[in-house]
DNA sequence: ATGCCCTACTTCGTAGGA
């Protein structure tokens, strides 16, 4: 008689990781590093991807992160403003940081960790926002942007992206109509103007890239990430944007567990802006 | 658009954020 034993099948074979993946515009790591210490004891990612750290790497508050058992780190910062770091509790196979548009900033950092006998690429972007006039010819930030968003065209297609691959980040444009409080009012207003979303639309398609949150939150409902300090009530307002995201390769589509908005991180005292999202892989 | 906020910096005014 036959018994099949699929875990004797399953141990034959390389494992593949399982593991969570926060990405957080932090808005100052140095400022905010209660708050940081707060989300890992609570939510404990695996891997913690950080933008707008606003640190010099030799200034990048390291002790907290160690002695949580983050020991893996990249960062990737500057002095005053933009930055971004990469804290793993799992090892880095390989590191890496690209920059864009011929400048000196820090808006890239790449790791990739086992995932059986193979691996996984981890891209962390912080785009540039790109000013208050949605016109590049008037405006130099908005064509920075635009700049930016198609050298990523350019780079993620083809060979670059036909492998297990995962890019978060706080990408600054909100692309679709529920991705905003209102798509109409906001339609002229930087980070949701079409000529932005079409650009994104453009990255995400030249690399075959799949919206991870949207997987589990259909376009019609109203998903965001980001609540201006502006508002006297950001909860009540509830006058948010989807800025941060996750996008996976189609190779990983099938182990996506679930990608989860911690909007209880806005509530928090001294908050940053933008809340975390953690994204959950499982094994094959 | 809303509302007049938030952080960094050879710091009390400016740049950058979105």
């Amino acid at each position: 008689m036959w018994v099949t034993c699929p875990r004797s099948r399953q141990t034959s074979r390389p494992r593949l990781m399982s593991f969570t993946l926060a990405t957080w515009n932090i808005n100052s790591v140095r400022f905010r590093i209660r708050q940081v210490g707060m989300f890992l004891d609570r939510y404990a990612p695996d891997i913690l991807c950080l933008q707008e750290t606003k640190c010099p790497d030799d200034r990048f508050p390291l002790k907290p992160f160690r002695s949580r058992g983050y020991e893996h780190v990249l960062l990737n910062g500057q002095k005053g403003y933009h930055g971004v770091a990469i804290l793993s509790r799992i090892p880095f196979l390989s590191t890496s940081k690209r920059g864009f548009c011929q400048k000196g900033d820090a808006r890239h950092a790449a790791v990739t960790v086992a995932d059986g006998g193979d691996d996984i690429l981890i891209h962390n972007f912080y785009i540039p926002a790109g000013g208050d006039i949605p016109d590049p010819t008037i405006n130099d930030k908005f064509a920075h942007k635009l700049a930016f968003l198609d050298e990523m065209t350019t780079w993620l297609t083809g060979p670059e992206t036909d492998r297990r691959s995962i890019l978060v980040g706080d990408l600054n444009v909100a692309p679709l109509e529920n991705d905003v409080w209102s798509h109409k009012q906001l339609l002229r207003i930087v980070s949701h103007t079409p000529i932005e979303t079409e650009r994104l639309e453009q990255v995400r398609a030249a690399g075959g890239w799949v919206d991870a949150m949207r997987r589990f939150v259909p376009p019609e409902e109203k998903l965001y990430t980001w609540w201006s300090y502006r508002a006297a009530n950001w909860a009540l307002a509830n006058k948010g944007r989807r800025l941060d995201h996750v996008w996976v390769t189609p190779h990983l589509v099938d182990r996506l567990e679930s990608t989860e908005v911690i909007r209880a991180t806005r509530s928090w005292k001294r908050p940053s802006d933008h809340v975390p999202v953690i994204a959950r892989i499982g094994a094959a």
